[in-house]
DNA sequence: CCCATTACTTACAAATTTGTTAGTACCATA
DNA sequence: TATGGTACTAACAAATTTGTAAGTAATGGG
């Protein structure tokens, strides 16, 4: 009973999102708890899964995993698999993900900027 | 039996985000299912509770005011009651939430460059 | 007195997202 | 033959977020 939810946080009903505003659409593609996290950690090259692992502190390996495969079916993030063994895997920004380190960098500048504007306020 | 989650996805520990990057500092101000959308409407000025009920597509009444109430809080949006009846109150961004403004434009022009080329690729 | 209007609340239920724990495969090395 | 390292998966449980449905207050007009 009661209506099926039509959308979730970050993975809504495709076809709402994109009737709906591209600015929702981009901030659904690096919402979530570790996706920015994860492609921050990226900007400045390849990493290995368990170098990611390492470097972004609480993160699991499920989830880990979960993200990066979001953002490698959305292709913000490439895979390369070495046929080695113990296995090693890398991951790197794709284009289009680079393209997104100028406005973070804005959005990160905003973020210190506000940060300290509530600070004040108390 | 299991510990607490320490953080979720739109409401962490406090002190894990401000230790951590401004950016995710900040796509926490504006994420969630609704924020942007609701800051996206007041771009072009104060809007009353109704006007952004019924332009914002699927919102609830409840879900409305909760987003209203935490950007109220983070001091995104300014709320100003004035004494009728019936109730009249109204919505605006705050000066540190226009500044977003060029940074969503971007992201906006980004989201949309993304979904074309995800939309090439099938 | 009764109703309408507006901007909310409240209590409850459901869905989604995240976390926990315990595996798996592969081969090289001891 | 047993162990170890790497990059995962799978099953389950818990937390968080969102939705639903039903109120509430205040007052002007009929």
């Amino acid at each position: 009973m009661g209506k099926r939810k039509e959308n979730s946080t970050n993975s809504w009903n495709e076809s709402y999102i994109v009737e709906s505003c591209d600015l929702t659409y981009a901030v659904c593609k690096i919402g979530g708890r570790w996706k920015l996290l994860i492609l921050c950690k990226l900007e400045n090259g390849k990493l290995r899964f368990s170098e990611l692992r390492n470097q972004i502190n609480g993160i699991t390996e499920r989830m880990l995993t979960l993200q990066l495969r979001e953002l490698e079916k959305e292709g913000l993030v490439k895979r390369t698999v070495y046929a080695e063994v113990p296995p090693r895997v890398d991951y790197e920004l794709t284009a289009i993900a680079k393209e997104l380190v100028p406005i973070w960098s804005q959005l990160s500048q905003w973020g210190a900027k506000h940060k300290n504007l509530l600070q004040q306020r108390t």
